[in-house]
DNA sequence: GATATAGATCGATGGCCGTCGATCTCCAGC
DNA sequence: GCTGGAGATCGACGGCCATCGATCTATATC
């Protein structure tokens, strides 16, 4: 083992041993990783995802005035939070004379529920 | 129709037609909501995602050294990170010596993924 | 004990976000 | 046109959070 005395007056310690081979990689590139955190963002919140399941449960559209008395908060924050999972892509508004009607989009949480069940893109699965 | 006078000297205008009967409820009961949520949240930023789809895929525990060079933050940032995961419960580490090594807690994911495909909560498919 | 390494934690910073009351916009009946 | 209903939006507020550099704690070697 080689000892290199030039401009270096002190006897530096040799590092310890590696812990492992590098070996690890993320398989979800950076844009679909921010794609599904921004989905998985707006499942963040109890009432959202109280209300994609009561949407999504549903075979129609809801209209919102069916979905503010099923929680505790100000009609103001149950449009805020339809607002939130409008703009990621997670459902879509239909307006009906006064009143507005919610669904979820068709496959819109097909990418997200593929990689957190752990599965391929393309289902493989007759259920 | 009978017409109250009394105290009332405007005449209020009827209500609109109601637009449906209200039918829906959601399934997902409040401390499940919330559970998952956390969870959707931990999620909710791609470093953590990432972080779990490396953990996820890799057949044992993984070094905290192989994981910091994989994203384009401080060390300090991946460690706030890996906390926000130990403390939602999808994490876990044990110390070796100098080193950290990390790994995804079985089933931490499975109630939200069961949630998330659309599934009952026992696994009924076999992929 | 001194020194170095690994990684967890702290505190500051600036941006994000859930909630509310108020208000706006659109629709509909009189 | 006036009035009222539905719900979207605004702005304020206070709490939350991603990031950084600095520091601390545990481990290991000389």
């Amino acid at each position: 083992m080689a000892v290199d005395l030039q401009l270096s007056p002190k006897q530096k310690r040799p590092a310890g041993e590696p812990c492992c081979e590098p070996v690890v990689y993320p398989d979800v590139e950076r844009a679909q990783a921010e794609r599904m955190a921004s989905v998985a963002k707006a499942l963040g919140d109890p009432i959202r995802l109280q209300l994609i399941d009561v949407l999504r449960k549903h075979a129609g559209k809801v209209c919102v005035c069916e979905l503010i008395p099923l929680f505790d908060v100000r009609q103001s924050t149950v449009s805020h939070h339809l607002k939130v999972l409008r703009e990621a892509g997670l459902v879509d508004s239909e307006r009906r004379g006064l009143w507005a009607y919610y669904y979820v989009i068709p496959d819109a949480l097909g990418e997200f529920a593929a990689w957190i069940g752990g599965e391929p893109v393309e289902p493989s699965c007759e259920c």
